[in-house]
DNA sequence: ATGACATAGGTGCTATGA
């Protein structure tokens, strides 16, 4: 089974991206950040007929995520129970699954991770809330759900070899100590970073930067991620940054990234 | 360099992203 996570940068932009994506990468589902787009414009009908069912939670300009599923999902929740937000970041579901000969369920967790701006700023203190909101929820899914992925655009990197320039920005916004700390704690509940489990190139981003030529000149970052829990470690079989649909005409600045569990 | 490029909302420009 394949799992996915794109951050989209408006869908109504990105439909025809998405759909074209994948009809080449027809995965189990495919979660979406940064849908840019209210409710009632969400494109349920042209997913349907390419074969998905939707899940989804928008807001009208900014933010906005959903789960694009082969089978329908149940229990979908959205945003973190217990803070208050008015920003649309996060939608989990369990879905129908066969992992390792079983017939099981998993729990998936899509995110789009607050920005932050800056150090010092009011949204670098509402991310660092939310970082810890997002923690303590997912400490309590994961004893309902043994298991659990975790996946979107996180906003942060989690160490030097996901960024392009560590030196020259270093404590700079998806940067920081703070940041990374976080992460580790999000790790630390037992949440294991797929593409991390395997060999991978040098300068190995997600995100790149539409200025300057960013992705011409491999600047960019890893901010983009798969986790899962202990119980599904040992039945991941691959994850991989797909760099196409960044070469198309009007990309997105994201790459999806995939996650592949036998 | 509070820049660059892209998007939404709206129609000139601001807010936001990373």
């Amino acid at each position: 089974m394949k799992i996915a996570t794109w951050n989209v940068n408006s869908l109504s932009v990105r439909l025809p991206q998405v759909l074209a994506w994948l009809a080449v990468n027809p995965v189990d589902a495919l979660c979406l950040q940064e849908l840019k787009l209210s409710d009632e414009k969400f494109p349920a009908a042209e997913l349907l007929a390419a074969g998905y069912h939707s899940a989804f939670f928008g807001q009208k300009t900014y933010n906005g995520v959903a789960l694009l599923t082969r089978l329908p999902v149940t229990d979908v929740q959205k945003n973190i129970p217990g803070f208050a937000d008015e920003q649309s970041r996060v939608i989990a579901a369990t879905l129908p699954c066969s992992i390792g000969g079983l017939e099981q369920n998993l729990r998936l967790v899509n995110g789009y991770f607050v920005n932050g701006q800056a150090p010092g700023t009011e949204k670098f203190e509402y991310k660092m809330r939310w970082l810890v909101a997002l923690r303590d929820w997912l400490a309590s899914e994961l004893v309902a759900h043994e298991r659990l992925v975790l996946v979107g655009d996180f906003n942060i990197t989690f160490d030097d070899r996901d960024s392009w320039d560590p030196e020259g920005l270093r404590d700079t916004i998806h940067h920081t100590l703070q940041e990374r700390e976080q992460l580790q704690a999000i790790f630390q509940l037992g949440l294991h970073d797929a593409f991390r489990m395997f060999e991978q190139a040098q300068r190995s981003f997600s995100w790149w930067d539409y200025r300057d030529f960013g992705f011409r000149r491999k600047r960019g970052l890893r901010i983009d991620y798969c986790l899962v829990s202990e119980a599904l470690k040992a039945q991941v079989a691959g994850c991989v940054i797909d760099t196409e649909p960044r070469k198309n005409e009007r990309p997105s600045d994201h790459a999806p990234v995939v996650v592949e569990l036998l």
